[in-house]
DNA sequence: AAAATACACTGTGTATACACAACACATTTT
DNA sequence: AAAATGTGTTGTGTATACACAGTGTATTTT
């Protein structure tokens, strides 16, 4: 195997772990120890961390380590001032530009998401959910939206694997719903209609809203403080 | 001088060069004749040209040197497309967020422009225009915009200096009114007026438009600006 | 005992040397 | 003569070695 080849599988390998939080978010990473894992001198890998930081997977910093990106609830609430409308945009552009095999690949990444949902499987289902974000990324095809957007995707992805784990009918409900919303995208993207796709673009992040809303601000649990057992993901 | 300023140095001055279209789009680098002039090994070279592709300056090729970002006709219709919309939510963030010294920077960036602007200095214009409408982006202070707007930005002045030579009346008259909506803003901010600021975003870059209407008119996204206020978190 | 300082260690930043791929030109072949 | 191929050169990609900064710990000093 060349070793441009594991560079490439280094770079892929990377981002899945960071999307699906396998690599934590403010986690450091040990250069030495990768490169052993992919048979790589310092040089390449580093390269590829410099190009994971300007995608903001990673946060380089002079003389430290490389450390996964941090998501604060000051990025969440970037995040959803910035969502809608970036969203909105990418989806409108989608609908005006997408072409037949990209809508194609959007309905391939929409049944993987499916499917992902009904095995419960939440790693598959963040990185289908975050291909199908993409494939409208790549539609909308706007030099100056795509790095804006493909960074709330990253976030998006992990703020998923973070806050929608289904333990209640309420949030598998939520899920659904997502899946249902995403259905619907495809077709105003189908049919041309920008109007429309913006509109599920707002409606798809209130959604998101809405379940993160539960879990940052949960209903007051009835307990003394001490008896206090581990119940949500961290 | 530590390797360290010296690398400093090369990034700062390729940005500037390349703002300026001292380096003009579409050029090549030589990797070599740059490590001499700034007397770095071609390790720390590369990274910041690394460092600039994430950035939107480079575009850096498997196997071939880097060349400076392009900007065609179609990057420009991208540009007028996206332009609107962000630059409308970050002067209404900016309005929202700036902090006391960061509109007095926003007010010495201005009397550059202004300074530049009598004296017909282009180059100094567009970057301290540019300086301008970076400290917005400061003042906005929102990890998923920046990044597309740091983009606009870099093509905005290199617009700038491409079609806003001002050999005509007209020409000249148009600058001193994007000097004017700089006071406008500047105050709107001040006054912490987000409806203002975004409408000021919205005549900033029809009056770009209007300049370059020549070579190409694409419609501006109709994304509504009120969407964004409303949907801010709990 | 507490604080300050020296020292070793870990790990990042840079320089250099080598490997290899792409391109240009010349030479050979049909 | 035109096309194809071989070869030389240029320049990118990777590996390794070295320099240095930051950090933690142990020792010394007050």
């Amino acid at each position: 195997m060349p070793a441009k080849d594991r560079k490439a599988a280094l770079l892929a390998d990377l981002k899945r772990a960071i999307l699906t939080t396998e690599l934590r978010p403010g986690e450091d990473l040990d250069e030495v120890a990768i490169c052993a894992r992919f048979g790589l001198s310092r040089t390449p890998v580093r390269e590829v961390f410099r190009d994971l930081d300007g995608l903001g997977f990673l946060d380089l910093r002079e003389n430290r380590g490389p450390r996964v990106a941090e998501l604060s609830h000051t990025t969440l609430r970037d995040f959803f001032l910035a969502a809608p409308m970036i969203y909105g945009a990418v989806l409108r552009l989608a609908a005006r530009n997408a072409t037949t095999p990209q809508i194609a690949a959007l309905k391939l990444a929409q049944e993987d998401f499916r499917a992902a949902l009904r095995e419960g499987n939440p790693v598959e289902r963040t990185l289908a959910n975050n291909r199908f974000h993409e494939i409208t990324g790549e539609m909308a095809c706007n030099t100056y939206l795509l790095p804006s957007f493909q960074r709330l995707l990253i976030d998006h992805a992990r703020i998923g694997m973070t806050f929608f784990r289904p333990q209640t009918n309420d949030m598998a409900a939520n899920l659904s719903e997502a899946s249902a919303q995403h259905d619907e995208i495809i077709a105003a993207i189908e049919a041309g209609d920008e109007a429309r796709a913006a509109q599920l673009a707002e409606d798809h992040w209130n959604l998101s809203r809405h379940q993160i809303e539960l879990f940052v601000m949960p209903t007051a649990l009835d307990v003394p403080m001490g008896s206090f057992s581990r119940s949500s993901p961290a």
